[in-house]
DNA sequence: AATCCACTGGAAACCTAGGGCC
DNA sequence: GGCCCTAGGTTTCCAGTGGATT
């Protein structure tokens, strides 16, 4: 034990030094703040709650601005299913951002508390058709949105049954669980075998598949003409009732910003930036969901350049900003394939700009195949590149038109893009360069 | 009105991957 | 473990088409 350390004398000197190197230390710790620059603090933002501006917010539980008519209407159809009832079937037509899904969302929720203080009970299961394109990929998500296995005694699984048992333990569970099932479809036009699966949803009440429950269907489309696309025996047994949601004016769309002001820090708004907004996209789309995204751009706009208010001067670049982002988002949903055919449309399309010369899908070929040796990636047959160049087409990339060159020269068909060329190609190599 | 031909798009089949059921 | 199921991407094949030209 007679450790040098225990000495009296030495742990004085030792306790001293200690204190000085504590003392140095809170000092130096000091100092570094001061020398530091905190990168945080200085950023002025306009922003009080960014997530305000997210599309899927909902701003006011209670209603939904601007489609009171719409949802009157709806819940006209449905109402049966508040005393336990067989709903009428229904399709909600109307450009993207007009509130399709958002006023599906609401009624059907509505609808379920208003069954349940009744004493019934609603199941709802909404459905995204992008997501889930083929037939079994739907009736699964159904299943299993509605299911519980405790209550009805049957799993979804993810994949390994035929469709027939998918559907056969979908009717199990709407037999056991609800008076009444909601099924809204959206997008419903993306559906592969969208006949098969509306068949069989519309007929199982009246093929007593279950005789407990039933079922109302909500179809949601952009595409005015959906139901043509549908075979007469589809139409007849699903019997529904249209809505159409016109698009938003430029008086409603103010109304919408305006809710949406508590995302921005007060008195940072310049009172010209909301109905400018409004009036930009009531113009062009009538769109409500591009009007908060451009609402949202201002704000950044403002903080990139180290504003402290949103000015009416950067709704032009914060539209702009938009059409970009929106294709980028269409585009960056495509296979990698697809790019690259988009890729070389765009390029020969910005190539002949100003020209009589048109973009064909054979020379689009032959640009694509030179991209894949570069890329060295083996290229797809012509006929895969034609079900591109058609998915592209669907998603208003560009569109066809098939000429003739006449007598023995044949026939051809002319790409054209619907936006600017050298936008999707910024677009396209924007995708390739994030990997 | 008949002709001609490059191109289109439907159909079938193939392949790989993933998974449940008995 | 063997048999069953589906998705989804792809290739191969080929009948049909459009419209300027003859």
């Amino acid at each position: 034990m007679g450790d040098r350390a225990d000495s009296p004398h030495i742990s004085v000197l030792w306790a001293g030094s200690l204190v000085r190197y504590q003392n140095r230390l809170v000092w130096l710790e000091s100092s570094l703040k001061q020398m530091v620059e905190n990168y945080f603090e200085d950023i002025t933002t306009v922003f009080r709650d960014r997530s305000i501006l997210e599309i899927d917010y909902v701003v006011d539980q209670t209603r939904i601005i601007g489609r009171d008519e719409e949802l009157k209407a709806l819940a006209q159809s449905l109402h049966a299913a508040t005393k336990g009832n067989t709903p009428s079937n229904c399709l909600i037509y109307g450009k993207p951002g007009t509130g399709k899904s958002l006023s599906a969302k609401f009624i059907s929720r509505q609808l379920t508390e208003t069954a349940e203080s009744n004493g019934h009970s609603v199941g709802t299961a909404y459905i995204d058709c992008s997501e889930c394109k083929s037939e079994t990929d739907t009736i699964i998500s159904i299943g299993q949105k509605l299911n519980d296995p405790d209550l009805s005694g049957v799993t979804i699984p993810d994949t390994g049954l035929s469709t027939a048992k998918y559907y056969k333990r979908l009717w199990t569970i709407l037999n056991e669980r609800y008076d009444t099932g909601i099924v809204i479809l959206d997008e419903i036009d993306r559906l592969s075998d969208v006949d098969s699966v509306l068949m069989k949803l519309s007929r199982a009440g009246e093929s007593r598949k279950i005789p407990d429950s039933s079922l109302g269907i909500i179809g949601i489309s952009n595409k005015p003409r959906f139901h043509t696309q549908l075979n007469e025996r589809t139409k007849s047994s699903l019997n529904e009732r249209r809505h159409v949601f016109p698009a938003y004016t430029a008086d409603q769309l103010i109304e919408i910003l305006e809710a949406r002001k508590d995302a921005f820090k007060p008195e940072t708004v310049n009172e010209d930036v909301i109905p400018r907004t409004a009036a930009v996209s009531a113009r062009e789309y009538g769109d409500a969901r591009k009007a908060v995204d451009i609402f949202r751009y201002t704000g950044e706009i403002a903080n990139r350049n180290e504003s402290e208010v949103v000015k009416s001067a950067y709704v032009s670049e914060a539209v702009e900003r938009a059409e970009r982002d929106e294709i980028i988002e269409v585009i960056s949903t495509l296979p990698y394939h697809s790019t690259l055919v988009l890729q070389s449309a765009a390029a020969l399309a910005v190539d002949k700009q100003g020209s009589n010369d048109v973009v064909t899908t054979r020379e689009t070929y032959s640009l694509y195949e030179q991209k894949c040796s570069m890329e060295e990636t083996s290229p797809v047959s012509e006929r895969r590149v034609r079900d591109l160049l058609d998915e592209a087409e669907f998603l208003e990339i560009l569109q066809r038109t098939k000429r003739s060159a006449g007598k023995s020269h044949g026939s051809y068909t002319v790409i054209e893009f619907i936006d600017q060329p050298d936008k999707v190609l910024q677009a396209c190599k924007s995708i390739e360069s994030t990997g």
